[in-house]
DNA sequence: CGTCGGGTTGAAGATTGTCAATCGTAGTGG
DNA sequence: CCACTACGATTGACAATCTTCAACCCGACG
């Protein structure tokens, strides 16, 4: 699972996680440039349906996703598992983890993710030395916690197909800030499954759902990719007031 | 619906919301030994059930509850409502918004209410200069984080008998905390519609649910007070793994 | 060629919502 | 002291939503 790669350093560099946000503001600050000494990161990659990090795991780093999705989520004992957010490329796995004690759930990689590990307590240190850094960290927990905010408003107010409508837009919306979409077409590697577990329902209503959508000529999901034929219609179900 | 009231301040001074958390840092670090400069709050009063802060209110206040309860919101335009977290004496209204761009909730006064209105800077330079007051943020995000994560899983997850169970259990061991509480009776201000709002179910149905826990003989709502008479069952429905 | 994962579909049932009536309690004004 | 009202809780009947169980399909892959 854990695989030790030279080479990932180099690519990563180049990924779009550098680009903005979080990473960037780190590495900028750990420019030849600054004062601050250069921060060591290593780098591994995990299998599509592979456990990233457990409940148990107590160690002090700071994970960061490079490229691939991903997803927290937490297991129930009686089979159930409800998935708490989907991360792309360039989120933190547990922004919260940073400062305070960590939360009790667990990360999957979705597709093959890349994975970028720094450890904690010199993620800390760049933090309380450059201001940049540390509002990356907290605009990071505000998305997070906007986000779940609207989860739990989808969950307690809305039905399956508006549960759904909001999901998929939230999701293109991210995959749309850094990536170029063509003609409404936007990469989608979750099965109906993690639909289903991200919104509370079973995989058959996700389904019927979605054969619904097509039929309304909504959107269609096919070959690891949604397409988005009614935008408006898709807002419309999406929105939350 | 906004009063000052000079006695306020003199009253808040005892109140159990001093005892620990984020605003025993914060004054700890503004004490008279401390060369840090005093901290400046106003107080207010709230009657139940009116509006504290809406998404419209741009203010960059930090707002700490001092006595009574309040909740968290997000109001739909089709009447829905849901409830994201109930606050008790000591919670901030909103600890995302001291760093980052405030998140789009309003909060309410379940009971009457007093709070203490600081200046979002002066609250930010407290935390610069002292660690153990930005660990009670810290602290305040992570609870609220992970308190959200349970509410999700919940949603999602498990039917009405076990939500109703679960939040009443967190209520019970959050009232717990600074209260003295006796025979299992909880002071329980919520009405039936707080509860449908808080964990996405109907009045009525919260109606049947709780009268159902009443036969079981689990516990008993009456009177603005909650007795549990069979925990071990309560915590059972209410478990999340 | 068989198998396996993921998706689709139908039928039946469980859970929860909607609508409406009733009840008790507290307040309010005459 | 008594109507009158308002609010919250309760209850019944019925409907909508979603789940469960099962069968089947289909493409990938050994």
């Amino acid at each position: 699972m854990l695989r030790s790669d030279p080479d990932l350093a180099a690519r990563c560099v180049s990924c779009t996680h550098l680009n903005s946000g979080f990473c960037a503001a780190l590495f900028n600050a750990c420019g030849e440039q600054s004062a601050l000494p250069r921060l060591h990161q290593q780098f591994f990659t995990v299998r599509a349906g592979q456990q990233i990090k457990c409940q148990s795991e107590a160690r002090d780093d700071v994970l960061v996703l490079c490229s691939g999705w991903a997803f927290r989520y937490i297991q129930l004992s009686d089979g159930g598992r409800q998935i708490l957010r989907f991360l792309l490329p360039g989120d933190i796995f547990s922004p919260a983890a940073i400062f305070a004690k960590g939360m009790s759930f667990s990360a999957k990689a979705l597709t093959q993710v890349q994975v970028s590990r720094l450890d904690g307590e010199e993620v800390r240190k760049q933090c309380r030395a450059d201001e940049l850094v540390m509002m990356e960290v907290f605009r990071s927990l505000g998305d997070n916690g906007r986000a779940s905010y609207e989860l739990i408003t989808v969950l307690g107010q809305r039905p399956a197909e508006r549960r759904i409508a909001h999901l998929l837009l939230s999701l293109m919306r991210r995959v749309a800030v850094d990536g170029v979409v063509q003609h409404h077409r936007y990469p989608f590697p979750l099965k109906q499954q993690h639909i289903a577990d991200a919104i509370g329902l079973t995989s058959v209503h996700v389904s019927r759902v979605l054969a619904l959508f097509r039929d309304r000529k909504i959107l269609t999901i096919s070959e690891g990719r949604l397409e988005v034929t009614d935008l408006a219609e898709l807002e419309r179900l999406a929105a939350l007031n």
